[in-house]
DNA sequence: GAACAGGTTAAGTATTTGTTAAGAACGTAA
DNA sequence: TTACGTTCTTAACAAATACTTAACCTGTTC
C-alpha cells in the first residue's frame, strides 16, 4: 500500500514468532525492517542502520531493553531515533524504567498487530509534520494553495493530480532556480522511486496544458525552472 | 513535540516513581507540570500555579485527595481547574466521594501513560473546542447544527448518526482544507483508536448519499475536503 | 544531415477511490 | 436479560483516474 518515505525500523526481540510478526506487517506497511534477537546484537545493528524507530522488548537475554535503550540513547548519532517499548502486561514495574531512559511510547503484549501500526505511523506523522511548507503561494496570476491543494488562474480553480500538483509547488517554492529531472524526481517521487526521468518531461507538459506555457521554462541540456520577473 | 498552548498540570501523588513517570509524559506532551507529594502541598501549589488540570491521587498522607479536591473547588480563582482522579483499583468506595467534591474524571492505576494522556489531550479538547466551535455552520443550502446534532438541507432535514454528523461537521468547520483520511481519524475517532482508513471512505459515502455529491470533494492521493466557494 | 534534447501522444499498468454487503458492536426497549 | 434495530467496521470487487513508459515528432546544434 502507501509507500513510506524510507523509514527503517529495528526490531528487538527474543521471540522468533514476534519478530515474524512484527517484520511482516512493517513491511507490509512499507518499511524498511531489520531485526535482531538480543539487546547486544540490536545495539549493534542500530549504530549501523541508524533505524527511525526501535521496536524493543524489554525482557531479553544478553542484554534487556533497558540496557539497550540505554545505550542507544547514548549514541549522538541515534538522536532521532524513536524507541518504543514492548513488554508483557505483567512487567508492569519496568513501566517507569523504561520511560527514565528515554523511551518514547511502550506498548503491551499480546501485541495487536493493528493498533501497533497505527501507533507507529502517528509517531512518525509527527515527525513529518512541521516541515517548511508555505500555505499559499501567490505568483501574478496564479495561486498554489496547499492546504486545499488547489491551483487558481486568474480566479479560476484548475484541478491538478497529485504529481502534478506537487510538482508545480516544489517549482513555484524555488522560483528562477533551474532543477534537473533527477532533482525533481528526488525531491517529489522520492530517493528511493526508480522512474525514468523523461516521466518528469511529461508531467510537466500536463502541468503546462493547465496553466499555460508562461509560468515554467525549459532549460536545455540542464532542466525545470518556474519563472518569476 | 506538539506544544500545547501553555497548559498547566499539577500532579498529587506520594509515590516517587508515579510522578515521575507522568511529569515525563506530561511535558513530552508539551505541558507545563509542577509535582506535589501530598494533599496539603498540593493545594497550596494549585493556588500559586493555578493549573488548568490537576492529578489527584486519592490515598495519600497528610491530606488526602478528597479534601484537596474540595479546598480546589473552594477557591475561586480556581474555577476552571479541571480535577482529575488517581486511585487503585480496590479503592472504589472513594468513586462516589471524588464526584461529590467535583472531580472530572476518575482515572484507576497502574496508570497506562498512553491512555492517560489521551484523555487528557480529549479534556483540553473540549476546552479549546468551546471557542472554535460553531453551534451552526451555513453553508448555502446545509445548515450544520451541533448543539441539536442535526442537518438540514434546504430546509429539510437530515438525520445523521454519529460518525456521519462529526465527520461533515469537522470538514466544514475547516471548508477548502484537504484532510487525509488519517488526520481525520486522529481528529473524529481519537487518538487511541485503530480503525482502518478506508473506514472513512464508506462514512463519506454515506454522508454524500445525504447531502449530495457537491459538498464533499475528493483530491485523489491526498484525502478529502469540504468546498466552499 | 546526424546527433541530441525536449515535446507530444497514446497505451498499458498501477494505484486510488467508489460502492456494496455482511457481520460485529452498540444501544434500547420489552 | 433477550430481542430488535441501528450504526460502525471490514472486506471484496468494480470503476475511475493517475502514472509510467515507449515511440514518434520537432527543432536545434555542429
Amino acid at each position: 500500500m502507501g509507500k513510506k518515505p524510507n523509514f527503517k525500523v529495528l526490531v528487538v526481540d527474543d521471540e522468533e514468532p514476534i519478530l515474524e510478526l512484527l517484520r511482516y506487517n512493517l513491511e507490509k506497511e512499507g518499511y524498511d525492517v531489520k531485526i535482531a534477537e538480543n539487546g547486544q546484537v540490536g545495539v549493534e545493528i542500530a549504530k549501523k542502520f541508524k533505524p527511525d524507530l526501535v521496536l524493543l522488548d524489554i525482557m531479553m537475554p544478553v542484554m534487556d531493553g533497558v540496557e539497550a535503550c540505554r545505550q542507544i540513547r547514548a549514541n549522538a548519532e541515534l538522536v532521532n531515533t524513536h524507541v518504543v517499548f514492548l513488554t508483557a502486561r505483567s512487567e508492569e514495574y519496568s513501566e517507569v524504567a523504561a520511560f527514565d531512559v528515554g523511551a518514547d511510547d511502550y506498548i503491551t503484549k499480546p501485541i495487536k498487530p493493528r493498533a501497533l501500526m497505527s501507533r507507529i505511523n502517528a509517531l512518525f506523522r509527527r515527525d513529518t509534520k512541521g516541515k517548511s511548507t508555505a500555505a499559499q503561494i501567490v505568483i501574478e496570476d496564479l495561486v498554489i494553495d496547499r492546504s486545499s491543494y488547489t491551483v487558481r488562474l486568474k480566479g479560476k480553480e484548475i484541478n491538478l493530480p497529485k504529481k502534478e500538483f506537487e510538482l508545480l509547488y516544489f517549482l513555484a517554492l524555488n522560483p528562477n532556480k533551474v532543477f534537473s529531472r533527477d532533482d525533481l524526481l528526488q525531491n517529489i517521487w522520492g530517493s528511493d522511486v526508480y522512474v525514468l526521468a523523461r516521466t518528469v518531461d511529461v508531467h510537466i507538459r500536463k502541468v503546462r496544458e493547465k496553466i499555460g506555457d508562461d509560468y515554467i521554462t525549459t532549460v536545455k541540456g540542464v532542466g525545470y525552472k518556474f519563472n518569476l520577473g
